[in-house]
DNA sequence: CCAAGGATTGGC
DNA sequence: CCAATCCTTGGA
């Protein structure tokens, strides 16, 4: 899970499973100004991603993985390319990306997109993006991306991407000050606290 | 089995 | 600031 182009070819086109088999904070970043698309119905619902953020690796505190691989957690261990979605708070439904390789737990948190297209709600926030696309957890954990109801499809190249501390995951300890959380710079989408600082050209 | 708490949101 | 609301997890 290492290289690979930032595209993966021409806008439009579905994001294949390769995409997802990287780094959880590659894909994280990459995701940044792609469309989310969710088909129910006939009807085509479809998001411009703008905020998400990395859980990376069995050692990450902040992930859902820390625990091992638990009933809800199982999937992150699972092959790329496939919806993790779940319910917190017993009120609002969030959607992650499975990333990297198969038995690496780590999964790409969607936060915050743009409407594009038959969006039934705002899109700011994980609950509310996934309100919006009419994306939950009986219907859509487990779904694979790759498929024809739920997927993302390349765009081109955003703006500046800011990267910085992830949100809501203080119960972490120095996990929750990793700089995993990725926006688009300027966009009134995002979500929560303002992004700390631009990423950084290459490193990490 | 039970208690605790959460990768959030919207209202006061 | 705080409650809603229910699923998940760890511990007794």
């Amino acid at each position: 899970m290492e290289g690979k182009p930032s595209s993966s070819g021409a806008p439009g086109a579905k994001l294949p499973r390769a995409f997802y088999a990287r780094d959880t904070r590659d894909v994280a970043r990459e995701l940044i100004g792609k469309l989310l698309v969710h088909v129910e119905g006939g009807v085509r619902r479809v998001a411009r991603i703008v905020e998400t953020e990395a859980y990376h690796g069995p050692d990450d505190r902040a992930s859902h993985a820390r625990f091992g691989p638990t009933r809800r957690a199982a999937i992150m261990f699972g092959p790329p390319g496939v919806a993790y979605v779940y319910l917190i708070y017993g009120t609002s439904h969030c959607m992650n990306v499975v990333t990297g390789a198969e038995g690496f737990p780590s999964a790409v948190l969607l936060r915050a997109a743009e409407p594009v297209e038959g969006c039934l709600h705002s899109t700011r926030g994980p609950g509310n993006l996934c309100r919006a696309l009419g994306i939950r957890r009986q219907h859509d954990n487990g779904r694979d991306l790759t498929g024809d109801d739920l997927f993302v499809e390349d765009a081109p190249p955003p703006g500046p991407i800011l990267s910085g501390r992830r949100v809501n995951v203080d119960y972490a300890g120095p996990w929750s000050e990793k700089p995993w959380r990725y926006a688009l710079a300027g966009s009134p989408w995002v979500s929560g606290p303002r992004v700390a600082g631009r990423t950084k050209p290459r490193r990490r």
